[in-house]
DNA sequence: TGTACATCAGTGAACGCGCGTTCACTGATGTAC
DNA sequence: TGTACATCAGTGAACGCGCGTTCACTGATGTAC
C-alpha cells in the first residue's frame, strides 16, 4: 500500500479513480459532459477506456459524482457563511469573494457545477442546494430589512446572476485580471441592487 | 404558387422551412443542439430525415441560421434602444423590458440565443454583437458620468446577469409570473448596481 | 392550350463512424494458513 | 517464509446503436415554345 508500482502500469486504484475525477472534471468544464467520451476521459488519464469500469458503472456516474462532490461542498460553504452572525452587507462580501477565489483557484469546477446548469440542475436533490441557500439568506435579509428587494427568489437570482456573469465574461477574455480583483466591485453593486446599506470597507 | 396542394404531401419549400426553423429551435432550446438528433427535428416537423437536407447543408447550418437570424435580431434591438437620447436610466429600463418581452413572447429565442453561450458565443463574427453594444452603451454612460463603476465590460456583465438570471429561475419553475412583471424591479436594481441616480416613473 | 423538359421537394434505404458499454482474459497485489 | 487462492485493476477486441449524411429515385410544379 505504501510504494505504488514502478515497472509496468500503476495499480494503486484510489489513484486512478482521483485521476479520473481531475481529468474528467477538466473535460467537462471545457467540452460539456455530452462533448466529451470516454475515450477522452481514458486517453487524458491514460488508461484503456474499458478501466473506467472499474472505477464507475457509467459515464454519467463520472459526472455526477463529480457534480455532487463539488457542489455539495459549495453549498455547504454557503450555508456556512450564511449562518454567520454580521451584517448583510457583510455576509454578500464573503460570498461573492467564496465564489471569485473558486473560480481563480478551481476555474473548471466552477464552470462545471455554475456554468452548465441546465444539464444537472434538475439532478440534484433538495438537500444540498446553493440556489435554495441563497435563497433563505435573502428571506432572512428581507424579514431583517437588511434590504428593500422583498422577493427572496428574485433577490438571490440578481445577486447570482451579478457574480457568474461576470465570470462568464472572463471565460471568453472580456474581462481581464482575476475575480478575487473584482470581487469587492461585484460585492459592492450586489449590495446596491438589493438596496443594502454599505459598511465600511 | 398560390395553392398549396391539397392531397398528397405539402411541396411549398419556403413553408417546409419555415417548419424546421420553428421545431429546430424549440428542440435545441429544450435539449441543447448536441442534444437533438436531425431525426428529432423531422420527425417534429413530419418529413424524412433526409429531406432536411434540402433546405440546409449540414445539422449546424440549420443551428447556425437560427441563431444569427434571432441574434441578429437583438443585436439590432439592443443597438436602437442604446441610440436614442434619453437618461440612462431610461436607456436600462428599455432594455430590460425588452429582454423580458423576449422571454415572455419567444422563451425558445430566449434560451437558446442567451442561456446556451457556450455552443456558439465563439461562432458569432464581431459584427452584430449583443453583448458588445452593451458594453459601448455602458462605456458611453460612464464617460458622461451617468454611472459610477468604471470598467465597462464590468458594468455590462451585471446588467446581463442581473436580467438572464432571474429568466434562468423562472426556466426551472423558481420565479412566478411573467419577467415583464418583473421587468421594472430588475431595471432599478440594475440602475442601482451600477450607481445611476433613478429617474421618476 | 398542349407538350417537353428542368427543377424542386420529397422518399426509403444505406453508408461509415464514434459512441457507451461488455466481454474474456491477465497479471499484480493482498490474505490465510 | 512459502504456498494457494481471492480480489483488484488493468488490457484489447468486440457489441449494438444512434448519429449525420449521402444516394438513387419519384412525382409534382414551373417554364418555354
Amino acid at each position: 500500500m505504501v510504494e505504488v508500482a514502478v515497472r509496468g502500469r500503476a495499480r494503486n486504484g484510489a489513484v486512478t479513480k482521483e485521476r479520473i475525477f481531475s481529468e474528467a472534471l477538466q473535460l467537462f468544464a471545457r467540452k460539456g459532459v455530452e462533448g466529451t467520451s470516454i475515450r477522452d476521459i481514458s486517453l487524458a488519464v491514460g488508461v484503456a477506456d474499458a478501466a473506467l469500469y472499474r472505477h464507475f458503472r457509467s459515464k454519467d456516474d463520472i459526472a455526477g459524482e463529480i457534480f455532487s462532490r463539488h457542489y455539495g461542498a459549495l453549498a455547504r460553504s454557503v450555508e456556512e457563511i450564511g449562518a454567520r452572525a454580521q451584517p448583510f452587507a457583510e455576509t454578500v462580501k464573503q460570498l461573492v469573494a467564496h465564489f471569485c477565489t473558486l473560480f481563480d483557484e478551481q476555474p473548471s469546477v466552477f464552470a462545471f457545477i455554475l456554468l452548465n446548469q441546465h444539464d444537472h440542475l434538475r439532478l440534484i436533490g433538495d438537500q444540498e442546494n446553493v440556489v435554495q441557500t441563497l435563497r433563505e439568506i435573502m428571506a432572512r435579509a428581507s424579514e431583517r430589512g437588511e434590504i428593500t428587494i422583498r422577493d427572496a427568489d428574485l433577490a438571490a437570482a440578481l445577486a447570482l446572476g451579478a457574480t457568474i456573469q461576470p465570470a462568464v465574461f472572463k471565460l471568453y477574455s472580456r474581462l481581464g485580471g482575476s475575480m478575487s480583483t473584482l470581487a469587492p466591485q461585484i460585492a459592492q453593486a450586489v449590495c446596491r441592487a438589493l438596496g443594502t446599506p454599505e459598511i465600511a470597507p
